[in-house]
DNA sequence: CGCGGGTTTGATGATGCTCAAGCCCGGTGG
DNA sequence: CCACCGGGCTTGAGCATCATCAAACCCGCG
């Protein structure tokens, strides 16, 4: 149940035994059916999720109605509306269910007593965080000077596995295009090579 | 000189006068001309920069030779490749100096020996690590929902000060849009209201 | 068998890019 | 003092990319 999260925090700050048994007592198992919802919009979003199996998103919704997605999370990455999670206010991002998955949360107040107590705890979150930043800056790189066919190559090569896992209208939400847009880039590819 | 930081580390994590003297000594002041490198694509990138008085940029070049701003870092703003710094590896973005500019360098090697002597400094990057993370993941929606118009518009609200600072087709860059579309953008703004 | 979600395909259109030229303005040197 | 230069901004014409709207298709499932 907590050997996948005990080896992402046992990478980053080596723990005892002892230390690990501290920690694990603020996670809390919960399963999440196909669509289920984590976080809806607009709610507070006071707890970060870490993903045992299978699959969750993270999206906005623009005025007309239309998905947007900001995260994928699959198996030993964490997920949550951060800015809404360390400054309060309104969940900007829904958090739902891509399929059946085993997650662990963390809530607010538990992750406070976590940093409080442990001692490692910052620096296991510092390292977390500046591994999402990094990420999410060559996201932004991505977007600002690939086009959607490099987009969608290197996406494909960033997670192999979750192209065989959720639907391709997913993929283009993420990409920043339309699903009709990313069918025909595949047509396209498949001729060339 | 140092105040600037000192606020902004005092913020995040409230530092005793005895207990900052022992942080100050890590960084070391340096100034830039405009247009001068911090850092060139593809040098190995050991530092990380605190923005007293000035601004800085961060971009990527394209495979054309076009360059694609990352982020600005004005008064008050850290600025890195991060990745980079984190990771080890060639920096992808080069940072150059928009205007003359005062600025704090804390290497990396600096960094890790304050991480190891100073308690809260774990706590202060773990914290500034968290406002980068939700400001990139803000821009990555932003970028996939927004027209240019609104991501110039929401430009304009967000970073009011830089409007007047930099030129224009810098902020082009930054949105991802060419000179001249940000340029018939504001004609119609400026017919509109 | 028919329904529904997902994908594909086609026709058309909007948005933003490219290439090219002109303009504005501050700085420099004759 | 003025001519010239260069960087930055604007404007125009044509074009590429991707979105939109609409329809058809595919396939697993009740």
């Amino acid at each position: 149940m907590y050997d996948v999260l005990y080896a992402n925090v046992n990478k980053r700050v080596p723990l005892t035994k002892k230390e690990w048994a501290a920690w694990e007592q603020f996670f809390v198992p919960k399963k999440l059916r196909k669509r289920q919802f984590l976080i809806q919009e607009g709610e507070l979003c006071r707890l970060l999720a870490f993903v045992n199996s299978g699959c969750l998103r993270s999206y906005t919704v623009d005025a007309r109605g239309e998905e947007h997605i900001n995260q994928f999370a699959i198996r030993d990455w964490w997920i949550s509306d951060l800015q809404n999670y360390v400054a309060g206010g309104k969940a900007v991002h829904s958090i739902d269910a891509l399929e059946d998955s085993d997650i662990l949360i963390l809530e607010k107040s538990s992750r406070d007593k976590l940093l409080d107590t442990a001692p490692k705890a910052d620096r296991y979150f510092r390292l977390l965080q500046e591994s999402g930043f990094t990420a999410t800056s060559r996201r932004i790189d991505s977007l600002l000077k690939d086009t959607a066919e490099e987009r969608y190559l290197a996406f494909l090569k960033t997670y192999p596995s979750l192209v065989e896992q959720i639907p391709q209208h997913q993929i283009a939400s993420y990409l920043g295009i339309t699903p009709q847009s990313l069918s025909r880039i595949r047509k396209e590819l498949s001729k060339k090579p």
